[in-house]
DNA sequence: CCGGATCCCCGAAGATACTG
DNA sequence: CAGTATCTTCGGGGATCCGG
């Protein structure tokens, strides 16, 4: 098998693909417990992000498929996030993998005794 | 709780900036099946990868306790890496994680049939 | 064989201001 | 309320060369 055919065949290059964006995994976490709207969306953000920074990271994984748009035609707007089929499919990778970061912040902060 | 308590608290955050590494997750994937010595690891890699990205990467890796730099006094020299502890308990989450990245690339070859 | 030291580049994130 | 436009900054990745 040719090395550069890793690309959108090898799951794992794939996947780093989607998990790149700096907030992904908490922004997918947070939308896999409920739907909701932008501003209810940035609150439970941490400060540091920026809602333009929100928003591109929202524009991203809808784009990649992850979460869906729906806005409704009424003023004042109103548009919610939710999960799509294959956004809520990577739920059992949030389960496992918050499992795993609560191990590992709990390796952090032991680091030499025993845990 | 303050919105700030979430770094160093919230596993999603944490694990992200493991995640970040653009070959982070290939990296571990490799190793989760054997234990390599630098240039084997190298082979394994797509070919942009360079094996200053390569060295950086595992370097980082280390710092962050997911693998373990095992060094032997010879010559020619021989080093071989392998997953931590805490690194082989990220193995359930490469599991999750590959199987959703093949039903993800699955989507995405389809888009609109259903796959 | 296994890297480190540098330099460059680019894209993502943040800051700020404005809008339907 | 829910964004966009623009500018700047910053850090990671790639390329190249050097060393034990």
């Amino acid at each position: 098998m040719a090395k550069k055919e890793l690309f959108g065949l090898c799951p794992y290059v794939t996947s780093q693909k989607v998990l790149t964006g700096k907030w992904s995994l908490y922004i997918l976490y947070i939308l896999s417990q409920e739907t909701l709207r932008f501003n209810e969306l940035q609150r439970r953000m941490p400060e540091e992000m920026t809602h333009t920074t929100l928003s591109r990271q929202l524009k991203t994984l809808e784009e990649e498929g992850l979460i869906v748009r729906k806005e409704y035609a009424q003023i004042p707007p109103k548009v919610e996030y939710q999960l799509s089929e294959i956004g809520k499919k990577f739920k059992k990778v949030l389960d496992v993998l918050g499992e795993w970061g609560e191990e590992y912040i709990c390796y952090l902060n032991s680091q030499k005794t025993d845990c």
